[in-house]
DNA sequence: AAACCGGGGTG
DNA sequence: CACCCAGGTTT
């Protein structure tokens, strides 16, 4: 087992990327860096990371940030859930003076702080002997020990009870980069470069050349076909744009779009009741898919031709703030991807 | 259009 | 432990 961990930690140390996290012990940066880095690709992430922690340097500038400029500074990089849940973390984190905890059962108990992040910032920030797990590890390890089991279910824990075991505890941190970097770069989920493998002398799948049936992985439930209607509602004057803030919990909470609604083309009405607009005229479509919805928006134009407020909102209309602005400032407000390509394709040509 | 990236929360 | 929920990019 010694002879895996020097194997590893020296392939680590000689072939790690040199990434703006790693540059860096402060808890709280690695803490964003870790919930960014989820279901996101590091190349994405850099300049993210990099404008968050400029506007938001500690987890008290961020918990006194209103959520909108949170969001605006997510803008873009999806599942916008993160975001909410990394303020209401920070939130949690202020009340006690600012300072995560340093250990993972604690950390545990953060909004939005789950088994790996606990167990990334434990061992990466405060050097705590704890494993972890992501989907790298989880590649890595089911290929290196043969696990059997559905990844997604209980080879999950498996994986995890690994990776409490196999821990380098004079440099848990490090040893846990190791296995993530490892996973991103050689043991890759199709064509692993096993030729480069530091590992493959121990790989069980390599041994038995079973590397390209692991891990073992349980299908997706596919996303549902919905349809949305959706309104660009334009004033003549400046170009501006009318757009509604989001409420609630699910889909785009809290970020700024163009008034839509779900439903066929008949809805369109129950749309325009309640904004101040011309007649409608359907310009384009645009699809968007996301994990567990696959999105067909019919992209409407209208004139603007009134002004409306926050109290003109119906209660089930699924928005709680409305707002003129000038694509200009979009940047200032938190977008997501669908709300850009629903605008893009309104714009005159 | 399909494949890929995978972690938090709840019950 | 099972199950639900949540975007964007690459090929």
């Amino acid at each position: 087992m010694a002879h895996l961990q020097q194997t590893l930690l020296k392939w680590y140390a000689a072939c790690r990327r040199d990434l703006p996290w790693r540059r860096t012990r402060d808890p709280y940066a690695i803490w964003v860096s870790e919930i960014m880095l989820q279901q996101t690709r590091v190349e994405t992430v850099i300049p993210y990371y990099e404008r968050f922690l400029q506007r938001f340097p500690t987890a008290i500038a961020l918990a006194e940030a209103p959520p909108d400029d949170v969001l605006a500074a997510w803008s873009g990089l999806g599942y916008y859930r993160r975001a909410r849940l990394l303020l209401d973390g920070a939130r949690t984190v202020a009340l006690r003076g600012g300072a995560l905890p340093g250990d993972r059962a604690a950390l545990l108990g953060v909004p939005g702080i789950g088994r790996y992040t606990a167990g990334a910032i434990a061992s990466i920030a405060f050097g705590q002997a704890v494993g972890l797990v992501d989907g790298n590890v989880a590649r890595v390890f089911a290929r290196l020990f043969a696990i059997d089991e559905d990844m997604r279910k209980a080879g999950m824990r498996t994986a995890e009870a690994l990776a409490d075991d196999l821990v380098a505890k004079d440099d848990p941190g490090a040893w846990n980069q190791a296995l993530m970097e490892l996973g991103a770069t050689i043991c890759t989920p199709r064509s692993p470069t096993c030729g480069a493998c530091p590992l493959a002398s121990c790989c069980r799948a390599f041994a038995e050349g079973r590397v390209a049936e692991l891990p073992i992985l349980s299908e997706k439930k596919a996303p549902v076909a919905r349809r949305v209607q959706a309104v660009v509602a334009t004033r003549e004057k400046d170009g501006a744009i009318l757009l509604a803030r989001r409420r609630g919990e699910g889909t785009f909470a809290g970020l700024w779009e163009p008034p839509s609604i779900e439903g066929p083309a008949k809805m369109r009405a129950r749309l325009a009741a309640w904004l101040p607009i011309g007649k409608l005229r359907r310009v384009g479509v645009v699809e968007h898919v996301l994990s567990h919805r696959k999105l067909t928006v019919d992209v409407l134009r209208a004139d603007l031709v009134g002004s409306l407020s926050k109290a003109d909102i119906p209660p089930n209309a699924g928005y709680d703030d409305v707002r003129v602005v000038r694509e200009a400032t979009f940047d200032d407000l938190g977008f997501s991807t669908l709300a850009r390509k629903v605008v893009a394709a309104a714009r005159p040509k």
